[in-house]
DNA sequence: TTAAATACATAATTTTCTTATGTATTTAAT
DNA sequence: ATTAAATACATAAGAAAATTATGTATTTAA
């Protein structure tokens, strides 16, 4: 497990890039899909989640769709196309930002950073 | 510039990695060199540079030492021992997570991340 | 002589998370 | 059959870490 403070800011980028990958995915789908591909050390809490879906869906970058399994009620996310352009500009601004903290970090020796 | 949600948790880390480099800074020379080595990427502000410095100091991690230079006072802040430890601790787990975010982000193909 | 840069500091506010709590259904274990 | 764990949602209180704003003061460049 990281040491919370680095997963902070990273969350809205990891959801939308899933949606973009999977289509469509629940809450608790997600927590799990994030924990299973990180071995554990990435660990979505659900009080962070939800009101992060939530706020992605007021702003318009995801739409629901509710599901019945049995009596229970499942909720699917799905990118809307403002949800397609804002994924690939976090992913991309994340990709940069990694790229310009390994630099930073000097884990790189030197760097086309230009 | 990044946006700022990011920078957030990486703070602590450049610092620490700045200091292991150059050995003793001042607090706005950090300020400047990150900017100057991100190419106005990341631009760290006074308000969150000072309070880390002082936390960092009381914690045990950096020691102060005055000096100055006409009437103008430059507070260098240099590693302890206990400092040199927790500097590598967290450039090791930031370099960790960066490569599970990569995975995670798809942006390689696959990864030996066992 | 005035603005910008250097150099420190702290307070108020905002953002974003953790932790805690709550409800309810389904599955696995005893 | 009963209970614990897993599934699935949600929100509120509190903490952490930043931004923004403000303040002081010196030095350098315009």
């Amino acid at each position: 497990m990281y040491s919370s403070e680095l997963i902070k800011g990273t969350l809205k980028t990891i959801v939308l890039n899933l949606l973009r990958d999977k289509g469509k995915m629940y809450g608790y789908e997600i927590t799990q899909r994030v924990k299973d591909l990180t071995n554990n050390k990435i660990q979505i809490t659900e009080g962070a989640l939800y009101p992060t879906l939530h706020a992605l869906t007021k702003s318009g970058e995801l739409e629901t769709e509710k599901q019945y399994i049995g009596k229970r009620v499942r909720k699917y996310y799905s990118l809307t196309s403002q949800g397609q352009e804002t994924a690939s500009q976090k992913v991309n601004e994340l990709a940069d930002f990694m790229n310009t903290m390994k630099f930073l970090l000097n884990l790189e020796p030197k760097l086309g950073n230009a």
